[in-house]
Order: structure tokens, then C-alpha cells, then sequence
DNA sequence: TCGATTCGTCGAACCGATTCGCTGAAGATA
DNA sequence: TATCTTCAGCGAATCGGTTCGACGAATCGA
């Protein structure tokens, strides 16, 4: 079942076979018919390994993930989805690669054996190797996130310093002196993952403008994580009344510590962050946040793609997202505790 | 950076280069080590086009999800988590294909252009196009989920027909007497969703045989859903005192409702349900459930997958999985109400 | 009526790997 | 010394498409 094969049926040449599938040069109506007639009998696809070998390009682009082994925030789960339905809208498939860990070689395979025409790396980190790598010798790719050399790349990313300077700045106007930072995990915020610092210098620099009191810590992803440091920060700063938030994932948790303690929210306690919208609206109570608009940034991350393997050459594009904070039901007016 | 000009510059030909990497003939030493070195030197990797033209595999795997659009639910995440990670184990890659709605083109492409050496199927219907698509010509496949002919293929699933038919024993075992089944979104039970049918199956025997008054209902796969299917579930049949579920993303809704309207878990209502173990654990309070250890299962998928492709004529295997029930905090003595 | 265009098609080269059959040299055996 | 193996390596064919140059027939203009 190769193109001979329906060449040899259809009484043309290969080549002419090709021609009517592609539509390359043109060929006669009848000529098409008949091939067609061929080619729907029997079933045919072009094999895409032959097509993409000859081609030079997969139609295919690779997806980089953070290990599956850990659970994917809402966020990300937002990303992947994005970028897959976008991916198959412009009829290009997605491989998926997990990154990290023990997985360096899927890591290798997908970016240096040009099984694909470009790459959307998430998870990106202030200095990260895998942006090096695919500079120095890889396809073009775009980046949710960026690197500390954000020039040299494209990229789709938050704005996380000025939105957690935001969420600061609207606790403040509410009244709040002393509030805390939860951040994404320790391990990850060390390995210099760009978000996490970018929303450490933004609360740094919001709490100093408006002479507040800060706390910074860090929490696991997860909701039992979030339960157990919002625990110990209540113990060890009983004066707080608010947080700001990257870390969606420990927000149940954080409300539940809440709870437990006997703390209302907005009544004795605020909370704000940036998360994915769809998650904002589906906690209970609704989360005040800046809502991270995941859907869509995927499907941008996949035009820039798409233009950047078009045409290696094109300049660079960054898209900064801020989106505006929507009040929902955790935050209000600062009530003095204890 | 291809094959041939690596062989020019070790001074070997084409041939030697191949054999020196595949290992398929032996090659002095003396020759791998030159040969190695021009490698290291250009950071050559073999083409993946050519080499999947001419060995007539892939070394890629497809992997059908449900539509991108809708979220995934925490088991439907394991899944896709666990067959990723399994198959980087076994260096495959994998090829993401939404399935359903405007994403056929998609699923074509996989199943039909010889892309992939295998399938796994998720979110299989009883009768499903997919299924017979692929029987009828394409790849190997391994289903999560079966049809209602689950002899004609390879699957690993769930047995929510006894998984459920327990929940409700354990419930009567306390004193229910009155129960409702959350069932998963209309949609997709009357579309015919394996589990969907399945579990109502096993609720209706469950409840013949104990003599119960039972209720079924559908609710769509999200917190909010769950909020006002139970809304309404509670205001037709006030004198429920528990229920069986298996649709984990209505869970922390279902919570909602409860605590809204004054109830206590344990205390005053009980729930039992079938979720994949990491959700029921991190869910407040913790979930009494069966739990489905989604992790092991993508695994054990691509097991098979890899089994089916290395040998087609293999007898087809099935794994019906029917973990016992996890007693958490959900679940206790009925009191009546009203 | 002759040369130039256009149209539809063909044949061959090519993409970059793998693999089969063969050959020449070195070592073993008689 | 002649013959038989074994070992390394080479050259050519092949996988299934795409694409370029060429070619014959029909159409057109002069």
C-alpha cells in the first residue's frame, strides 16, 4: 500500500500520484478522479516517515513538560491543553517530553534527532540548560516562561513581579500591614525557577514602597503542603492578615488551615494571587486573583512557533502577560488580630 | 550532519558507521573508537525519519485523549502521567492525539500515517468508532477501558460495577438504607461511556439485593456541578443519607453542599466512591473510596502495547482492576433525617 | 506551415538511514 | 604450501515518498 502501488492501479506514474495528492503541479481532472477512485478503495495514507524524510520537516512539534511523576499544576494542565488543541487545530502533532530528572534522553531524542520542527518548553528556569542546548543546536522553540537572557529567545510568559506586586499593593489599600508570600517549592524556587523569584522581587518591593512587614515562604504544590506551612507561618507570625500566592495548587490547603484556626475569609484573614482562571473560579470561596489567562497563552506560544519555523530568521517575540486582578470572595478590609 | 558525511571523515564507509552504532555486526575497536569520535565532535544523531522509514517502526506510541477542551480529571491525568513516564522507561516517545469533536483529522493522522507504532486508547465507549477503526486497519492498541466486545482487544480497566456494587454494600453494612449514585456527566453516559453504564449496573444489583431505596443522577465533571446536582439531589429526596460515586471532580462540590446545608461527614450523610488514590487522599476530609492506582496502570498499558507490537498474533490480555476499598473519613453509621 | 507556448505526464535523482552479499587479508588446519 | 575459516569492512539496494528536468501532444500566433 505505497504510492507505487496505486501508481501501478491507477496506470500513471508516481510521480503524477504525488502531484494530485499534493496539488504541486497540476494535474487533469480525469487523471484525479482515477487515482482518487484508487486511493479511497484502497485505503491509502503517505507514510509520514518517507514524507517528512524527503520534506525535511515532521509536521510534528515537541511539547517539553515537567516530569509526570509530579502532578501538573492547574496552570500547566491549562498549557498542555492549550497548546494541543492549537497544535491540532494547524494540523500538527504534539510529542510529549517529560524534562528532569531521569528523563534526558526522551529530552535528547526529540530535540536533537529532528523528530520535530520546533519545540514549547515549559517550566523554564532563570539559567536552564535545555534553553542552551536547543540554541546551541536544536530547533526553533518558544519558551512558557523565560530565562534570565530573555533577548535571545521568544517567549510567552506572566507577569509575575508586577502581579504579586499588585495582589501587595491591593492588600495594602485594604488595610494589611503584615502579610506573607507563599511561593512554588523550595527545591524548584533554589533551582532558580524564574517565577518564583520574579514574585519574590515583586512582594520585596511592593511590601518597601508601602513600609509593610513580609514574610516569604516556600510550599510544596499540593494542598497537604499548603495546609502544613500555612500552619507553621500562623505559629510563628500570629500577627498576619493576608497572603499572596503563586502557588495555586496549596490554596485548598491554605484554606483549610484557615478553618482550623478558626479564621474567616475576608472576615480575619486575605487572600490574593495569580492563578489559573478556571481554577480562581472553581475554589470555594472564590479566589481574588489575577487570572492567568492558560488557554490562550498555549495557543500563542504555538503561532509564535509556528511563525518562528516558517521562518527561522524573524526577530524574536516576547508577550508579557498582566492580567488585571478580579476581586472575588478572599479579600477585605485588614482586622486587627490578636 | 549525516551518516555519510560522519563515515567520510573517519575514513569508513556508510555501512561501517551503522554497524559501529547499532552493534547489529561487530567493528573492531580501533574503528568504533575514530568513528565515535567524529560523532562526539559534530553531535550527529541518526535522522529519525530515515531510520523509521527503513526499519518500518516508529519507536513512538500514540496516545488518545479525550478532547483538550474539557479537563482532565485527576485519574485521567494519572493515566496520561503513568504512560508517559512508563514509556520514556522503555525509550518511546509519545504522540499526543485529542480525539472526539473537530480533532478526527488528528486521530486519522495517528492511527493512519504510520506514525506510531502502537495505541492506547482512553475514555472508550461500549461502542466505539476508535475501537473498531483500529481493528479494522491500524496499529496495535491497548485500551483504558473496554467495549461491550472486550474480548476483540487488548485493555486494562476498572471494575466499576463491583467497585461500586461494594461502596453501596459497605454503606448498607452501616445502616443506609436510602442512596444516590453520582454518575458522570449526561453526555457521556448516554453516549454510552463504559464506566458510566457500568456503575450503574453494579448500583442497581447492590441495591436489589439489599433491599434499598436508590437514586441515580448525572453530574458534570467539575466542583460546581457537583454543588447543584447535590442541591437538587437533596431537595427531591431529603431522606438520603449517603452516597456512591465515581465521578471524583464533583467530589469537593458534592462537600459543599453538604457542609451549605448543615451536614456533617461522617455524621450526618456518608459518601463511598471510586478515585484515583492520590485525589481521595488529598481531598477534605480524605475520601473513602476504592483506589484506583492510575499510576500502575498506564504503566501496565504500555506493557501490554509494547508486548501487542513486538508480536501482533499475541493473545489478547485483559487486566480488570478492582482495588479494595480505602476506609477513610467519609463513611459512617446512618443516622436518619427528617 | 512553422516555431513558440502551454499542459499533462514520465523517469530519475534524492532524502538518510539499514541491511544483504561479497571480498580481501589474516590466522588456523591439514 | 594449499585450503578453509573468521573477521572487518565495502558497495549497492532498499524503504516510500517529493521534486526537477525533459518530453510529446495540443494550441496558438505569425
Amino acid at each position: 500500500m505505497n504510492i507505487g502501488e496505486i501508481a501501478k492501479r491507477a496506470g500513471v506514474s508516481r510521480s503524477t500520484v504525488s502531484y494530485a495528492l499534493t496539488g504541486k503541479r497540476p494535474v487533469s481532472e480525469e487523471t484525479k478522479r482515477r487515482i482518487q477512485a484508487v486511493i479511497d478503495e484502497l485505503g491509502y495514507r503517505p507514510n509520514a516517515a518517507a514524507r517528512a524524510l524527503k520534506e525535511g520537516r515532521t509536521r510534528t512539534i515537541g511539547l517539553v513538560i515537567p516530569p509526570a511523576s509530579q502532578r501538573l499544576t492547574d496552570m500547566q494542565l491549562g498549557f498542555v491543553a492549550s497548546v494541543v488543541d492549537a497544535a491540532a487545530r494547524a494540523d500538527l502533532d504534539v510529542l510529549l517530553s517529560p524534562s528532569g530528572g531521569e528523563h534526558d534522553r526522551s529530552f535528547e531524542r526529540v530535540v536533537t534527532g529532528r523528530r520535530v520542527d520546533g519545540v514549547i518548553l515549559m517550566e523554564i528556569r532563570l539559567e536552564d540548560d535545555r534553553v542552551a542546548r536547543l540554541l546551541e543546536s536544536g530547533p526553533p522553540f518558544v519558551g512558557i516562561g523565560r530565562t534570565r537572557q530573555p533577548e535571545d529567545m521568544s517567549w510567552v510568559d506572566i507577569d509575575y513581579e508586577t502581579l504579586i506586586a499588585k495582589c501587595v499593593h491591593h492588600l495594602a489599600d485594604l488595610g494589611h500591614r503584615r502579610l506573607a508570600l507563599v511561593n512554588r517549592n523550595a527545591e524548584l524556587v533554589a533551582a532558580g525557577y524564574g517565577p518564583g523569584h520574579r514574585a519574590q522581587a515583586g512582594f520585596d518591593r511592593a511590601v518597601a514602597e508601602r513600609g509593610l512587614h513580609g514574610v516569604r515562604v516556600c510550599c510544596a504544590d499540593d494542598a497537604q503542603a499548603g495546609q502544613s506551612c500555612l500552619r507553621q507561618l500562623l505559629a510563628d507570625h500570629p500577627e498576619l492578615t493576608a497572603i499572596a500566592t503563586i502557588n495555586e495548587a496549596a490554596v485548598p490547603g491554605i484554606y483549610r488551615t484557615l478553618a482550623e484556626a478558626g479564621l474567616t475569609v475576608p472576615g480575619d484573614f486575605s487572600i490574593a494571587g495569580v492563578a489559573a482562571q478556571h481554577w480562581a473560579e472553581n475554589l470555594h470561596p472564590p479566589l481574588t486573583a489575577a487570572d492567568v489567562p492558560a488557554d490562550e497563552m498555549g495557543a500563542r506560544a504555538v503561532e509564535l512557533l509556528i511563525q518562528r519555523i516558517a521562518d527561522p530568521a524573524t526577530p524574536h517575540r516576547h508577550l508579557l502577560i498582566a492580567p488585571p486582578i478580579s476581586l472575588r470572595a478572599t479579600t477585605g478590609p485588614a482586622r486587627p488580630r490578636a
